[in-house]
DNA sequence: GAGTTTGAAACT
DNA sequence: CAGTTTCAAACTC
């Protein structure tokens, strides 16, 4: 092996205690409440995870072990090596499939604006990371369903998909015009209770294991903020119109983490979203950089500067990315790949 | 619920 | 690289 011994898998976690509740009554209100996934009401517990059967979690197929995350108990799978006891088995097999390809289990699709990671001569520019992995390959749903990743991801297909007769709600890949943006069943995983005393018993086990530090900024971390609501260009089973919500994903947690530092993180509940966005440049830090800071200061105390933002979704949470109708989003963090160090 | 369709991931 | 197989989700019924 090289001399990299530290190989600083995935950056950092990204769990929050804090939920934001303080919008929950807004979404509390609204009688619709989506949960799908299983959906089929009817099913226990409407947020069920990976259904891997043959898999045993440790490859891309399946989602958790995708998204970087622990199954939990709402996982379905069987022979679920995905677990902390098993941390050892899961780094290296990430590992592997990583040096497989280096984007594999980095980021998801990046939705910064509507302009959809452009391979083309960007990527030259690009510092490789900004970028995402290839686009979809869909030949036979038009990327009009969530068989198109980039559909289920909320952008457009880019001029890097091969998509055959695309036609995403989102853009198509000639960037014919977008009549109406379309709006996927964004939802994430809050309410579900069992889900998040998971997560709770899951980020025990992990600090049980090893003192990880939980940070924000995970290398998939595609800001997402609250979008005005439109409607879908073709109305897909049923849209019900449902007030915006500001769920913020409140809860997050279960990546993996594997940095041995030795300090009690103190997380500071600091609201930061009270502040319009409007005029928000780039107050996020990009602590992700912070990598390389010197150790021997021990703890870092809260920096004050160092706002960051809480990656909603860690869940693999498709998040739709809201967007707001204008284009103030914050570009995506110039979050890197995780590791990959080496050269 | 079972069964089909789908395209990514994995494999050759 | 491309072709094939494997896989689990999205979808349909
Ligand atoms: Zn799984
Ligand atoms: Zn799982
Ligand atoms: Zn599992
Ligand atoms: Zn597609
Ligand atoms: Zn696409
Ligand atoms: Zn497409």
């Amino acid at each position: 092996m090289d001399g990299a011994e530290n190989g600083v898998q995935l950056a950092h976690d990204a769990s929050q205690e804090p939920a934001f509740i303080a919008n929950e009554e807004f979404n509390q209100n609204s009688p619709k409440k989506k949960r799908r996934r299983f959906e089929h009401a009817g099913e226990t517990e409407s947020c069920k995870r990976c259904n891997c059967k043959k898999s045993k979690c440790l490859k891309l197929y399946c989602e958790c072990f995708a998204a970087g995350v622990y199954c939990i108990e709402p996982c379905s799978c069987q022979e679920c090596f995905n677990k902390p006891i098993h941390e050892d088995t899961v780094l290296a097999t990430r590992k592997q499939i990583e040096s497989r390809n280096p984007l594999a289990f980095a980021p998801k699709v990046i939705r910064s604006s509507d302009s959809v990671p452009e391979l083309g001569e960007e990527s030259s520019k690009t510092p490789a990371s900004a970028r995402h992995k290839r686009g979809c390959n869909c030949k036979k749903s038009s990327c009009l369903k969530k068989y198109c990743e980039c559909y289920q991801g909320g952008v457009g297909c880019s001029i890097s998909c091969r998509c055959e007769g695309c036609k995403n709600a989102f853009g198509r890949k000639d960037g014919s015009f977008i009549g109406t943006e379309a709006e996927l069943d964004e939802e994430e995983a809050e309410a579900c209770e069992k889900s998040v005393a998971e997560k709770h018993q899951q980020k025990i086990e992990i600090q049980k294991n090893e003192e990880q530090r939980l940070d924000s900024a995970l290398p998939t971390t595609p800001l997402r903020l609250s979008r005005q609501m439109v409607s879908l260009p073709f109305s897909s089973k049923n849209k019900p119109p449902r007030s915006s919500v500001f769920s913020i994903g409140g809860s997050s947690s279960g990546l993996y983490t594997s940095q041995k530092l030795g300090k009690p993180n103190i997380l500071r509940p600091e609201s930061k979203f009270e502040r319009h966005s409007q005029t928000v440049p780039e107050d996020e830090m990009p602590e992700i950089l912070q990598g390389d800071r010197s150790p021997s200061t021990g703890v870092k105390t809260a920096s004050p500067n160092s706002k960051r933002v809480c990656p909603p979704n860690s869940d693999f949470g498709p998040s739709p990315g809201r967007r707001t109708g204008r284009k103030l989003i914050l570009q995506s963090i110039p979050s890197f790949p995780s590791l990959t160090p080496q050269h």
